[in-house]
Parts: C-alpha cells; sequence; structure tokens
DNA sequence: TTGTTAGTGTGTCATTTGACACAGTTGTTG
DNA sequence: CAACAACTGTGTCAAATGACACACTAACAA
C-alpha cells in the first residue's frame, strides 16, 4: 500500500473501492533536493502530497531578508492554499529540502472530486479544518513558548527538519538570529 | 437586512430562499461585556458568529502569565474548533470585551446543515478555508513584521480592539510585556 | 463621599539580543 | 587536488527588552 492509500485509509476509514477511487486522483512524481515547487507569480494549481521528503516555505521580507514560513514533511499535504483557492498570484516560495516522492491533485481533478458527492465535499473540509486547528495550534506555541523550549520540541517532534534544514533557516522559522540560536544549541545539546 | 444575512448575502450570492434556510438555523442573543463564552473544561458545541462587538481569546502559559492567542469582531465567526469538530474539552477562555450582539449555529444545527447537500457542504468548505488563510496570513505577519509594525496594523486596521483591550493584552497578543508596548505608544501616537 | 481595585505611565538596571566581523569546516566543482 | 562557495562557530559591543518598583488615574462599590 502506497503512503497516499495509507493516508486516507487511516483518516478517514475508506472502502477499498473508495481508496482506488480517490488515489486515481494524484498522479506520483520524484524531484531531486532544491526543486522549487512554487515560486512568486506562479499561480499554484495543483496540490501535493508529501509521501516522502522535506520542503521549506519562505519569502522575503521588506528589509529583503529570508523568512521561512513553515516546514513540511510527510504525511502531509503542501500547496499555497490562497492561489489555489483563489486563483492568485503566489506570493511564496517551496523548495524541497531533499530528494521527495510527491502526488499531485491537480485542481481539475480536485473540483471533480469535490463535487461528485457529499462524501468527497466533506473529506475535503475534514481535511482542511485539520489543519486549521494544526495552524491554531501552531500560532498558540509562538505565543506561549520561548524560542528555546520551541527549538527543543521541534528536534523532538520534527528531526528530519533539524537535520536538513541550515541554522540560519531554522532561526527564521523561530523568528530569532543566527547567532541567537547557535547561542540555543550551544547550551542545550552541546551541554 | 440583518448583519446575518448581510454576511451571507455577500460572500456566496444566495438567493432570498437560500438566505432564509441558512438564517434560520441561527439564534439571536445578546450578551454583557465580561460574559466567558468558552472555558477549560468546556465540550464547545455551538459557533457564534459576531454580529456586534469584540472578543478575547486566551488562556495561561506554563508561567501562569495570561496570553492573548486572538482577538474577535464583526463580521466573523468564533468557537474553537478543536472542541467543536472533535469533541474535545477547551483549553481556552472566550470572553467578550464589549457588550455584543451574537448568532448562535448549534453543532446540531451545523450537521443537519452541511448534511443537507453539496451547496452547504462547500459553503462550509469555504468559509473554513477562508479561515485558514487569515491564519496563514496571521502567521506570515508575526514571522516578518516587528511589533511596532504590527501594532500599527492593529490600530489601522483593528481600532476596536485597541479601544476595548488593556495594554497588558495588546502587549500579550503581539507577544511582548506591557512596558515595551508602552516605549512603543509613547514614541508613535503620543510622538 | 471615601476607599478600593484595576489599569496606565514612568524610571532604573541587569540581561538578552542582534549586528558585525572573522576563523574554521564542509561540500562541490572544475 | 585546488579553489570556491556555503555554512557553522565564536567574540565583542551597542541597543532593545523584561523585571521591578512606584506614582498616578479612572472606575466602581460601600
Amino acid at each position: 500500500m502506497t503512503a497516499l492509500q495509507l493516508f486516507f485509509k487511516e483518516s478517514h476509514q475508506l472502502s477499498h473501492d473508495d481508496l482506488g477511487f480517490v488515489v486515481d486522483h494524484f498522479d506520483k512524481v520524484s524531484v531531486d533536493k532544491g526543486t522549487v515547487l512554487i515560486e512568486p507569480g506562479m499561480i499554484v494549481d495543483f496540490i501535493y502530497f508529501i509521501a516522502d521528503g522535506v520542503m521549506q516555505h519562505f519569502n522575503y521580507n521588506e528589509e529583503g531578508e529570508k523568512i521561512t514560513l513553515d516546514f513540511h514533511d510527510g504525511l502531509s499535504f503542501c500547496t499555497d492554499l490562497e492561489s489555489f483557492s483563489q486563483g492568485k498570484k503566489s506570493e511564496e516560495y517551496c523548495v524541497t529540502l531533499t530528494d521527495s516522492t510527491l502526488y499531485v491533485l491537480t485542481k481539475d481533478k480536485y473540483e471533480a472530486l469535490i463535487n461528485t458527492n457529499l462524501k468527497w465535499s466533506n473529506i475535503a473540509k475534514d481535511i482542511i479544518e485539520k489543519n486549521l486547528i494544526k495552524m491554531f495550534d501552531q500560532l498558540k506555541e509562538v505565543s506561549a513558548k520561548s524560542i528555546e523550549q520551541r527549538y527543543l520540541d521541534l528536534l523532538e517532534n520534527k528531526p528530519l527538519i533539524i537535520q536538513n534544514a541550515s541554522v540560519a533557516d531554522i532561526a527564521s522559522y523561530l523568528g530569532t538570529s543566527r547567532e541567537t540560536l547557535h547561542r540555543i544549541r550551544r547550551r542545550t545539546i552541546l551541554q
């Protein structure tokens, strides 16, 4: 069973036929480390499902500093939702940090799927809802926890990100500088 | 036309009959300033639509400090989505900062609505999706902008929040101390 | 009215942070 | 291998921040 089938089976308890139906809407692709999946100006008409790999979502602020918005790893979805759902030009980059195995769902096929019947519309709603809850959790962590604690959480829960992103990129994700993150690393891991 | 009807009409271009159908699922309530809508331990089986008023979403971190997670004002929805959709106990407070006019949609009526047909399921999906996009935008602002810039944005875009929340609560929302926010206020508004 | 409480404004000071500068390390490419 | 680029580790120092302390004000209750 593929990672994609596993994801839908676990999260929505689908029958064998339903599983075949949804998975047929996706196409498998393998991409190298450093592949640019999304860049500013692009109209994103696809959703990636990450079977294996790590992705970095980032842009640049007014001072020209690179700001990491999010890291993604499997098994989850990756797109620019604002561009995908509203047809706007994207304002961000999404780049692979490792060689990756992805499944693409185009917007045409997505719309065909959710307009099939109530079941698929509600599954799409559930996936979006879970992502909203996850994002709200993330915002809570940013508000309530110190940068040091968030770094340690990342180390424990998302080691692939620590292993594959640079110190500077992780620092920008945590909202601090490369040097300060280095001080945290020195006094925690390295003693 | 009520604020609720206006919201659905503007955002989803519904017919007169559809508008009546959806609005009939809600009940209007008026509440005083300081009313606790959600508190830890509660299982949230309702969604509020805010017609008029300001709400504060908060909890306490490990050090016992009050952390403001979000402010809401009209015309928007307000619930604890994790508790509402997964039946978990809430871990947060939601309190009104002004006398408010709200419309309640209970979970029973919500489920009846989205299971009526594809149209209503897709409208629910669109509303959740828009909230996800908004939350992602919020996370981008937190990452990319200074506390001073975010304060000035709030002052311009959400004056009701500045007017009705205390300096300490706004400071915790912005991720800084009461004293630092005061320094920002002194050197910006008051010169 | 008076007393009480919650919130705001303010100064001082130790601590933390970011900016800068540069040495060391790793990995890649010709 | 040599040269180069990208990244990590590190020290110094000025600036920003948080913690603490306390005066002042507004709102509310007795």
